[in-house]
DNA sequence: GCGTTTTTTTACCATATGGTAAAACAACGA
DNA sequence: TCGTTGTTTTACCATATGGTAAAAAAACGC
């Protein structure tokens, strides 16, 4: 699978199972009654609704969710402002939709981390993965920043539900790396908190590291440098 | 000085040449012809310029720019909306005029890195001191962290000003070091991305932290996980 | 082709929001 | 105390914005 699109994935390669597809269920579930089963969505609905998500995800990851209107998305789109309310409920549907399909995918690289395989191998692997989703991925790194910064009014309940368990379970797999002395000892809870700020800064704060790195070399010298760091830090 | 005021501190104490005290001097000369010199403003003035920049920052921070409104600002500064505008010019000027006053106290502590003093120390001491930063302020590490994910748009005439240069100065004495064989060779500037990046986290994605972490020692916690982090990769 | 359903457009609306004018009021110096 | 200056309130306004109703236009099934 190639790293050019993230959210959107699945349902542009066709597959159903997928952060769109559960996107569209939702969608269906909102229009119909209950009781009859979700007729599928057209290709018409599929097409639009994916624009509309596409325009959302640009829109409210440049300006926040305040910041972002609906004409700003119906223009990007390329649909009007009633017709993006004909498939969406309205604004904040939009963003809890995006938030929704987002937090699968945002969470798949730390699912990938194999407790067969090398400690320190697999959470090098880990922090690359997370460096590369800031480079091909930067809106919805900073749709997530925004939404968690505004006290995560939106995904906060998710929170709990998805990303806690695997936090925890991912804690308890590298502590345990570590009392095998294949890791250094660390606090793998705050190891994780390290390595989404380190990585996730060169998308979120983009601005300012454009303003004070020489250019170019950007990716290729933070990951040579986030590289050392955790090789410094956990190599037992 | 200690470390618990920093945007309003002087004010706040009485000092009289400080950030605020910048803030209320570029006031005045917003509001006179350029031709005759500042009055001194008045203890009013003081007072409610100060009321509403607090105001503004818990409100600035919490909803970003777009999305804090005069109205709350002057609700929680227990004035008027125009009466507020009597003050500054709109809610652009005042978050400008927060966020200039931020620039300064936001810098000092890389400012404070002694090229005399201990390599290794020097940082970690940089490290704890943008930590209790973290801890102490997060309002104002949020209103720059909003700042930035929007592009910046306010603030970065700044960096090239201010903060390039001294980013690009610190960087060049780290690296005389790591060449002295005084720390372990790095980076210089990706290595205070990492720095701002681990310890802001703590503030600007505390909704997140807090929801994974068992509670109440997070700080003890961070701090001490972040010495072992900066001991492990600068130790030469 | 034709009736039915889905999609899109047109024309609105209510509210929120940044901002202003000018009157009322308070402070202050003489 | 009076006039002047500085401060606050009252009453507004223009625009932006999220959202709706209902008609018009496509699409679709047969």
């Amino acid at each position: 699978m190639q790293a050019d699109h993230l959210l959107f994935t699945g349902v542009i390669r066709g597959s159903d199972d997928n952060k769109l597809g559960n996107v569209v269920e939702s969608w269906s579930m909102s229009h119909h009654s209950a009781d009859d089963a979700d007729p599928k969505p057209s290709r018409i609905q599929m097409r639009n609704r994916k624009r509309i998500l596409e325009a959302a995800l640009d829109v409210f990851s440049q300006h926040g969710y305040r910041g972002a209107t609906l004409d700003q998305i119906a223009e990007s789109a390329g649909l009007s402002k009633p017709n993006i309310l004909y498939y969406f409920s309205g604004k904040e549907d939009i963003h809890v939709t995006l938030l929704n399909g987002l937090m699968d995918t945002w969470l798949a690289p730390m699912r990938e981390i194999d407790p067969e395989g090398d400690p320190l191998n697999e959470i090098l692997r880990y922090v690359r993965r997370k460096l590369e989703m800031s480079r091909e991925f930067p809106r919805e790194s900073r749709l997530f920043a925004n939404e968690v910064l505004q006290g995560a009014p939106r995904i906060g309940p998710h929170f709990g539900a998805d990303l806690k368990p695997l936090v925890d379970e991912t804690a308890q797999l590298i502590e345990s790396w570590s009392k095998q002395g294949r890791l250094a000892p660390v606090d793998a809870r705050h190891l994780i908190f390290s390595i989404w700020s380190t990585t996730q800064h060169y998308a979120d704060f983009d601005a300012q590291v454009q303003a004070l790195l020489p250019d170019d070399d950007t990716h290729a010298g933070a990951q040579e440098f986030l590289d050392t760091l955790y090789k410094r830090l956990l190599s037992p």
